[in-house]
DNA sequence: CAGTTTTACGGTGACCGTAATTATA
DNA sequence: TATAATTACGGTCACCGTAAAACTG
């Protein structure tokens, strides 16, 4: 048999107040049982811990030793709890996101500015990479969570799905398609594309559509980064396609978004993780946060 | 708080040891007991500590955080614990004992001696001072124990009796008296006597025998000190009477001690200590030691 | 399929609260 | 005598251990 946390309790109460009774009351408890404990809690360290009478309660040298040292514990270990807890509750916290430039400058701003605002103790830490070093992030654990679309997954990473992203185009506001009800991929022959090069797998699905309506994919321009698809576009130097999510780095420029039909290609943008590590309660929160933010800025209808 | 040393103890162990199973064996538990404790205690904290699947078992970050805390304040919790049982075990501790000089001197180095031999961890620190200076001390609190003689005591203070300490002759080795079968205070009559002061509470019972027998008392030599009288025998400047543990001084001089009746006059040498407060295990041991010694040095036979 | 954790469940013992007793100023 | 601590005692609930089930590699 060993000793007990209620049992030190009540000595640092007794101790504190000189006296059971408050002492007990002060632990909701009562009078009996805080001197039963203490009478426990003396027996097992075979040592007096006060020198008591009925009108008195005073604490013994080997008392006041104990009482110093195991109240030091004692706020120690309720520290920790009081940590466990704030974690739980997202008062404290950290959260390491991995995410790619656009996602991370499109998406992440927003959602991170409402999830800080309401658990304000939480830090973000964003870090705007390829999708191949998401993946080695989460999967090393030095990244929480990975935001992206991956097409073949490691099986040890979990996705949870954030919002269906599909393809859309983009064009000059006063394009013709733009005006189009209804675009599709038909629509894009003659148009000069300007594509993402191969590295990007946006290019893929790209190929994908035309592919599917059985055109040739002659980009006029392959540039790297969707910013400069975009400014390009804004240029009149042609037509892209992009992920909705590009709507928001559009914004401000001379470029509009419409979707972009038959076929309706996309991809499932999710969050992942390691499978085998549950999320963080922050890291959880993020996420649902991420989900509300993301489902807000989806496409307007055209 | 809700939650329990023994979950803690079960956190700590499981993520030393990486497993239930084998954490269980060394908390001397079962594993299903484990799996509840830190399930209790994670539900009790709203916060996962381990990510668990039957093949491994590893800290969240929550956890990891938690058991660095919760480490050190059980640490510091045993380290309470066992310094209890230290001041219990006579493993260590501290005495502080209030003594007249010559009971300091006469007695108190044999008792040390072996009580430290007995118990290395425990010091012992002595104060020679007067008798009213050992009650102020003892309570005030500030010596653990008092040793002495004393008439009237304060109620709040406890007496031990140690030994009956009776008043007996001295003179050289020489002398008359010495070889007297049974000296009593009537073969007293017209030897020098060498007395002790009247601040001396020796000298009260020195009174009181020869009023009892009707003599007068005509000290030869008043002096203060024991010491100082037991000199003035050796020296053959008279007689002295003082109390049995004045034998100790005696040693190594040219001065034997012999019992003194009609009337055996004495007093208890006591420990005496605050009522209200009890011995701590180190004063009680001291006080035991002590009885001992001081029987053992008891007056021999004539 | 083997090893490990989780769930289920029945029993026992520890702790608590009420009530009576003892002790102190 | 009044107040507070201790002792006595009965009940309940938490915790433990056995056994069965679920899960992972």
């Amino acid at each position: 048999m060993r000793f007990t946390l209620r049992q030190i309790e009540a000595v640092l109460a007794v101790a504190e107040l000189g006296n059971f009774s408050r002492a007990a009351e002060r632990l909701g408890s009562t009078q009996p049982a805080l001197s039963q404990a203490v009478r426990d809690l003396e027996a097992e360290l075979d040592v007096r811990l006060f020198d008591r009478t009925t009108r008195r309660v005073e604490l013994t040298e080997a008392g006041r030793a104990f009482r110093d040292q195991a109240a030091k514990g004692l706020d120690e270990i309720d520290r920790a709890v009081g940590h466990a807890r704030d974690l739980a509750a997202l008062r404290r916290g950290r959260i390491h996101i991995a995410a790619p430039p656009l996602l991370a400058a499109a998406v992440l701003p927003q959602a991170i500015v409402e999830f800080r605002a309401e658990h304000p103790g939480v830090d973000v830490a964003v870090e705007d990479v390829g999708t191949d070093r998401i993946v080695a992030g989460v999967a090393s654990g030095q990244a929480d969570l990975g935001i992206g679309t991956f097409q073949s997954l490691d099986p040890g990473l979990e996705r949870l799905p954030i919002i269906r992203d599909d393809l859309m185009l983009f064009c000059p506001p006063d394009h013709p398609l733009a005006a189009s009800p209804a675009p599709g991929w038909r629509d894009l022959a003659g148009e000069p594309l300007i594509a993402l090069t191969r590295e990007s797998g946006i290019r893929l699905l790209v190929e994908i559509g035309f592919e599917t309506v059985e055109q040739p994919l002659r980009p006029a321009h392959e540039v790297h980064q969707i910013a400069t698809a975009l400014a390009l576009v804004a240029a009149g130097l042609g037509v892209t396609v992009l992920p909705t999510y590009a709507l928001a780095a559009a914004e401000g420029r001379a470029v509009v978004g419409r979707s972009l039909a038959d076929p309706v290609i996309g991809r499932e943008v999710v969050v992942i993780h390691p499978s085998d590590r549950a999320l963080s309660p922050a890291a959880r929160a993020f996420t649902d946060r991420l989900r509300r933010v993301v489902r807000r800025l989806s496409p307007p209808g055209p």
